[in-house]
DNA sequence: CTCCTATCCTGCGAGC
DNA sequence: TGCTCGCAGGATAGGA
C-alpha cells in the first residue's frame, strides 16, 4: 500500500488531529501482537498517561512523537503492504483489527493490517536505530544531488528501477513510483546504474520529486487497500501515466506501454519516451 | 562486497 | 457456483 505520498498524507492528517487536539493515552490494547515482528508489549503498556504531541513521517514510517517532561520517545509504525490507521470508538472493530490507542476522552485509534507485513516499536533515537541507521537520504533533502546518488551508484550493475525502491540509496520511493518518476524522467527502467549520467541523475531527481509532490497533493494513490485516516481513497491513480497501463497507449507519444517483471516486481514503461542512452 | 530468489501473510480477480 | 492460481503498495535473510 504505502510508498512516501500515502504515508506523509496519513502522517499529515493525523498530526494535525493532535494539534487540535491533545490526546493523553489511557492504555494501548495490543489486540493480535503478531505483526511481522511481535510488538513490544512492556514497552506499548508503559506509554499509558503520556501524551501524543505530534506525528512526523520518516522514509515509509510514521513517527508518533511522544513526550511528558523532558523525556521524549517515539511510536514508530511501518505499514507494510496492507496497513492503516483510523479512529473509532471500540478497541476492536474489524476483523485484522492488531493495536487500539485509548485516549482519555474515549477515542480510539486504531492499527488494521491484514497481510501482517507492518510493524511497530517504541524508540527513544530514532536515528541510531537498527530500522533507521541505513535509510539514504529523503527525496525534498537539500542535500540529495545528482553527485550524492551517482557516487553510491558507481559500482552497480542494478536496474535503475530496482536500485532506486532499495531504501538505503534514497527512501520513500516504492513500487509504483518507481516506474513513474522514470518515465518523467525519460530513463528506461532497466538501465545498469552505474550507466546513469549526471544529467540523468538530475532528471530522475526531478522526476521522483514531481511525481512524489504531485502524488501527495492528491493525497496519495489507493489500488485496493490505501485509505486516508478517515476511510477516504488517494486520488492519484487516476493520474498514473504507465504503472498497471500495460497495453494502453503512452500520454506523450501513443506507443503502447511495456511491462516486465524486474527485481520480482511489476514495472511499466514507455518503449518510446524511455530510452537506455538518453 | 553485490545480486537474486524465496519468503513472510491475506484477499481478490481471472480463468476454468 | 466454486475451485485454483497468480499477484498485490515492502523489506529481509540466505545462497550464489
Amino acid at each position: 500500500m504505502p510508498e512516501l505520498p500515502e504515508v506523509e498524507s496519513l502522517s499529515r492528517e493525523l498530526d494535525s488531529a493532535f494539534q487540535q487536539n491533545q490526546h493523553k493515552i489511557r492504555q494501548i490494547h495490543c489486540l493480535r501482537p503478531d505483526l511481522r515482528f511481535p510488538m513490544p508489549l512492556g514497552e506499548l503498556e508503559s506509554l499509558s498517561g503520556l501524551s501524543i504531541r505530534s506525528v512526523h513521517r520518516r522514509a515509509k514510517y510514521l513517527l508518533f512523537q511522544i513526550s511528558e517532561g523532558k523525556s521524549v520517545q517515539f511510536l514508530i509504525s511501518h505499514l507494510g503492504m496492507t496497513g492503516s490507521w483510523r479512529f473509532g470508538s471500540r478497541a476492536s472493530e474489524k476483523k485484522h483489527d492488531h493495536l487500539a490507542i485509548e485516549f482519555k476522552d474515549d477515542q480510539f485509534l486504531i492499527y488494521n493490517d491484514p497481510r501482517r507485513f507492518g510493524f511497530v516499536d517504541v524508540l527513544k533515537n530514532i536515528e541510531s536505530s537498527k530500522w533507521f541507521s541505513h535509510l539514504g537520504l529523503e527525496p525534498f533533502d537539500p542535500k540529495l544531488s545528482a553527485q550524492h546518488l551517482a557516487a553510491l551508484a558507481q559500482s552497480s550493475t542494478v536496474a535503475i528501477k530496482v536500485w532506486l525502491m532499495d531504501q538505503k540509496h534514497i527512501v520513500g520511493v516504492g513500487n509504483i513510483y518507481a516506474s513513474e518518476a522514470l518515465f518523467r524522467a525519460g530513463i528506461h527502467p532497466a538501465t545498469p546504474a552505474k550507466k546513469i549520467r549526471l544529467k540523468d541523475w538530475n532528471k530522475i531527481i526531478l522526476g521522483i520529486r514531481e511525481v512524489l509532490g504531485q502524488a501527495i497533493e492528491n493525497g496519495g494513490t489507493t489500488l485496493k487497500d490505501y485509505r486516508s485516516l478517515t476511510g477516504n481513497s488517494g486520488r492519484f491513480q487516476k493520474l498514473l501515466q504507465v504503472y498497471d497501463q500495460q497495453g494502453q497507449a503512452c500520454v506523450r507519444c501513443n506507443k503502447l506501454i511495456q511491462s516486465k517483471t524486474m527485481g520480482g516486481r511489476s514495472t511499466y514503461w514507455c518503449p518510446k519516451c524511455q530510452k537506455r542512452n538518453s
